[in-house]
DNA sequence: ACGAGATCTGTAATCGTTTACACCTATTTA
DNA sequence: TAAATAGGTGTAAACGATTACAGATCTCGT
């Protein structure tokens, strides 16, 4: 509420000099500086960051912004979770949205963070050749991508070894003697849905087991995917005797499609899920899955973030994580 | 990054009258707005919030805050996904902070929102006596509350009737036989932990059962203290039958202590829930819980507070929504 | 033909900061 | 003792928008 111009009257100096005294760089007398002090106090002063944002063209806004899919998604909020702690650390606020996985949302998003001038975004990109953050980052402003990267630009990039982490899953059911495992992947635009349909064929490969197109299914990522997907699969007259679900919604739906057939996992069904899920030991049965870091992800990208803020000529780095397979009941 | 000056000189007009072709309001010659529009595109020009916020000191920021203690709660992040999408419907912005149900971030939070002049704060206050919310609401920023209440001032608030849904639920598990309820309650400065308390005695007291006092045990909302307080009421001597649980993270702790123990629910002992889960199909077994419209408060919350914006003077409403019992299979 | 009125456009103040520069006083130095 | 230096403070110009006010042009009635 109380601007400089009034700390100023009160202290009777000008602003110039209460300014100085707020950024401790200059040199003010001491006197001087305990009127002003004093009066700060008085007038419970707090510096405008739109002025501040205003006047300061370049990167001292100490305001990021997060964009992400679905924040009612865990593996999302996990990543929001590092990336706010990251920040906040860094006394940097975040401006969070959820695009929704619409394109037009992320846009409207991306704008506003342009025109509040944000010093940088953090998302992970809709797909491969998302033209509204490519424009984005030709404007210069600082992005980070995580989880899936961007083909048209290369950017800081946390990213987890999608690849690995499929072949692990499959691996691991194969193991377990399974040679009929049904695919329920994501959107195939998006980096990772390729990745991990990589790691499944490959994992197959050389386990030396054929891979069938039919037991291979593309959904969306969410719950009701998982579930219809599933259904699709066990109806097949050669149904899979084992499912690797690409990512958590969709894994709780496979897992709502076996239990409404009555199907016993893992005995009938054994099924691997991608990302963990929060309350994995209260579900029926708790998934194995393949565990990707999350929160790491969220935090170290806030912190290539800060990096590139104070440095924005430095080459871009691709930070690539592990992820770990978690084993649990359903194999 | 275009700023008004540069059209100008491009469309050699003055910025008032670029500004006036923006802000369609005033009468502008056709061929001059033709002219002025060109150079708009020319220059892909966005006019900067942060110059606009700093000179309109009213509402026209089209940025809200929103602070919840946690954003991996998911009934948290669906009250946020109400709020998020009422705002995007209206062309505003959400700033979204994490308070971890810590005053100190939240108090941080409440400052950045201040000094970024937000049009207005959607927030759970900590506690009743909430200080820092208290200070923001004098300030004149507009404030809704949900989901908790505060005493100390009078701001529109949207609520759910925790007390009604608490006796639905306690009602429910007395219907079924039972007559030894374990209460796991969260934090008894939040006013919703009082309401359902109250709710349960009341529904005790009405059919005739006598209360007792250890069966009752206080936690702090999360998983872990759920699980720690259902061991600790079924090492009782005498240890009940069923368990009323206060929100959703104590429920699944709760759940997990059940099957750690080996004890089938809702055999050997019921267990109804406060607050829905979004997987509860997948849990085992699926719980019964009064489920809250947290959406729909998250919603409410928004439009209330962008009534407010624009009419600040309005006296402020309380919205109080219906929960709704939803019967599973863990009773 | 001239002033009133209407219509369009430009000038400049403002919002709250930061900061280059000028200015004034002491103190030091030759 | 005069000049140079240094230290402390004030003045004013940005940043990018909005908007009251003034100024310019045109229309039109008498």
């Amino acid at each position: 509420m109380a601007s400089l111009q009034e700390v100023a009257r009160r202290a009777k100096v000008s602003i110039a000099t209460v300014s100085r005294v707020l950024n401790k760089s200059d040199k003010v007398v001491p006197e001087t500086r305990a009127i002003v002090e004093q009066a700060l106090r008085d007038l419970d002063y707090r510096p405008s960051r739109v002025a501040r944002r205003l006047r300061m063209s370049n990167g001292r806004a100490h305001l990021v912004g997060l964009i992400i899919p679905d924040i009612q998604n865990p593996f999302f909020a996990e990543i929001a979770r590092g990336v706010e702690d990251a920040a906040y650390a860094a006394q940097y606020a975040l401006l969070l949205c959820n695009s929704d996985e619409n394109p037009e949302k992320e846009k409207f998003y991306l704008n506003v963070m342009r025109d509040e001038s944000v010093d940088g975004i953090v998302l992970p990109p809709f797909d491969e050749t998302d033209a509204a953050v490519v424009e984005i980052i030709k404007t210069g402003i600082p992005v980070v991508c995580v989880d899936r990267s961007l083909a048209r630009a290369k950017t800081d990039l946390v990213e987890v070894d999608n690849y690995r982490g499929a072949i692990e899953g499959v691996a691991h059911l194969i193991a377990k003697g399974h040679t009929q495992i049904g695919l329920i992947e994501g959107r195939s635009q998006v980096s990772t849905s390729r990745e991990r349909r990589r790691g499944y064929l490959d994992a197959l490969a050389e386990a030396g087991l054929t891979v069938r197109k039919d037991l291979m299914r593309s959904g969306d990522f969410k719950q009701e995917s998982g579930r219809v997907l599933a259904h699709e699969l066990l109806d097949l007259r050669k149904p899979p005797t084992a499912l690797f679900v690409c990512n958590n919604l969709m894994t709780v739906g496979a897992l709502a499609a076996l239990h409404q057939r009555g199907v016993r996992v893992p005995q009938d069904v054994a099924l691997v899920g991608f990302d963990d899920l929060p309350w994995a030991e209260a579900l029926d049965p708790p998934p194995t899955v393949v565990r990707q870091p999350a929160y790491e992800v969220g935090k170290q990208a806030m912190e290539l973030l800060l990096k590139r803020i104070v440095e924005p000529a430095r080459p871009p780095v691709t930070v690539r994580l592990l992820p770990e397979l978690v084993v649990r009941r359903s194999t």
